[in-house]
RNA sequence: GGAGCAGUAGUUAAGACGGUUAUAACGCUGGCCUGUCACGCCAGAGGCCGAGGGUUCGAGUCCCUUCUGCUCCG
């Protein structure tokens, strides 16, 4: 037989394919103009163009398929348009693989206090130096291509938690206008950069439904689940979760936005989520908090402090492979800033082993096994799931 | 030898007229962190106010003695 030189041509992207699925669970690979995702994948989070802390030959060597940046960062530092300038922000950070950019819509929340919103978008002051600047649907989409994005959000409105039914609905309305303009500057094939839908809702499930029928109906490459994990308690996080994730359409990837805990993720890859971003990896390290095959460990504990045992035995992190916790405890005590590097390696090692096994899982078969076998190493999390 | 200043939490310091459980920062101990305004936030434990005596209803605050440190003058 003749050996010929097949040339397969690589996926468009936003092609996305299920290769398995074990219950809700799947598993898949969605393409992007910057290479393949497999899923459920956990996101780092890059807000201003770089993991806290991490290199992108880390990211590589930790199995990081694709990593987050933030619009609203990006586009008061260093500017889009420099972004544009200098070859977009993959050529700009050196990270090549796929890049997602949150809108900046979650910024209109957690910056309540410097924003006003109205039908044609937010209006909001710079939180570096005052200054106001308007974001729309439409410009949001223009400086997420200026960054070259693989995958861009849509702008939207997240309500802080405790909102009202009346404003929630006003604001589950608006964010599908803003949703369908979004789609109108950026039509279904305009480009090769993807563009995700997220719906809102509140803790109305009425108007969940409602909001994710209306992102549905616009034909985005993938859709999200937006305002979750903003105070609410564990029991309605599942709640809202497990009600939620389902509606999503089921042929395209669903990204639950900003969470969570492993616990959190390990729930959410069990009621069908695909995609997963959370600054709480990076952040925690920072702080002391890590996450490990054993449970939670403050590092800064005086109980560590002749800890000669790794942090995470169970872990192949350099972090865990070559330090004591007595010497991490030290770092970050004595506030030397390697604690945050060896810290973010390891934790970000772990929410990235932790969904790399559930892909194995569900493939296997067994991913309510995993499932219960992870919920088990966080039984505080698991008592609250089931609080009333 | 004389004069002045200072001795208050582990540390550095606040404590007008003497008046309820003596402050703060840092440190220490513990907790928190969910589309990063986040090397951040919250809480807690630490003090016979150098020692002794006196005045006073009441003294960290006033008076005397003493000890220690620093500075200056001889």
């Amino acid at each position: 037989m003749e050996q010929t030189a097949i040339q397969i041509p690589a996926p468009p992207a936003g092609d996305f394919k299920i290769l398995h699925q074990d219950g809700a669970a799947r598993c898949g690979i969605l393409q992007t103009a910057h290479g393949a995702v497999r899923t459920p994948i956990f996101m780092p989070v890059g807000t201003a163009g770089s993991v806290k802390g991490i290199a992108p030959d880390d990211l590589a060597a930790m199995g990081a398929e694709i990593i987050l940046g933030n619009t609203y960062h990006l586009y008061l530092r260093p500017g889009d348009e420099l972004l544009a300038e200098l070859g977009g922000l993959h050529a700009f950070n050196a990270w090549h693989g796929p890049i997602l950019t949150d809108s900046g819509g979650f910024q209109v929340f957690s910056l309540s206090d410097l924003r006003k919103i109205n039908e044609e978008g937010v209006t909001f002051r710079s939180h570096i130096d005052g200054s106001k600047h308007l974001f729309t649907p439409e410009s949001v989409i223009r400086v997420q291509r200026n960054f070259n994005s693989d995958i861009m959000m849509v702008l939207d409105e997240c309500v802080a938690y405790g909102t009202d039914r009346a404003y929630t609905e006003k604001s589950v309305e608006l964010t599908a206008r803003w949703a369908a303009r979004a789609r109108a500057a950026y039509p279904k094939g305009a480009g090769r950069n993807l563009l995700f839908g997220i719906s809102q809702g509140g803790f109305f499930k009425d108007l969940r439904e409602r909001s994710i029928a209306q992102i549905a109906e616009l034909d985005f490459d993938g859709n999200a689940l937006g305002g979750l994990s903003v105070g609410e308690s564990k029991a309605q996080l599942m709640d809202f979760l497990y009600y939620s994730a389902p509606l999503l359409p089921a042929h395209k990837p669903r990204y639950l936005m900003g969470v969570g805990t492993p616990f959190d993720i390990i729930n959410g890859i069990a009621a069908g989520v695909d995609m997963f971003d959370c600054v709480l990896p990076t952040r925690n390290a920072r702080n002391g908090t890590l996450y490990t095959s054993l449970g939670k460990v403050n590092i800064k504990r005086r109980e560590y402090a002749n800890d000669e045992s790794p942090l995470d035995p169970a872990c192949s992190c350099y972090t865990c492979r070559t330090f004591s916790r007595a010497y991490l405890r030290h770092l970050h005590v004595a506030g030397e800033i390697l604690s945050y590097r060896l810290n973010s390696l390891h934790n970000l090692t772990y929410f990235l082993d932790l969904v790399r096994g559930a892909r194995a899982a569900i493939a296997q078969g067994t991913f309510a096994e995993y499932k219960s076998e992870v919920e088990s190493i966080y039984p505080e999390e698991l008592a609250q799931a089931y609080a009333e």
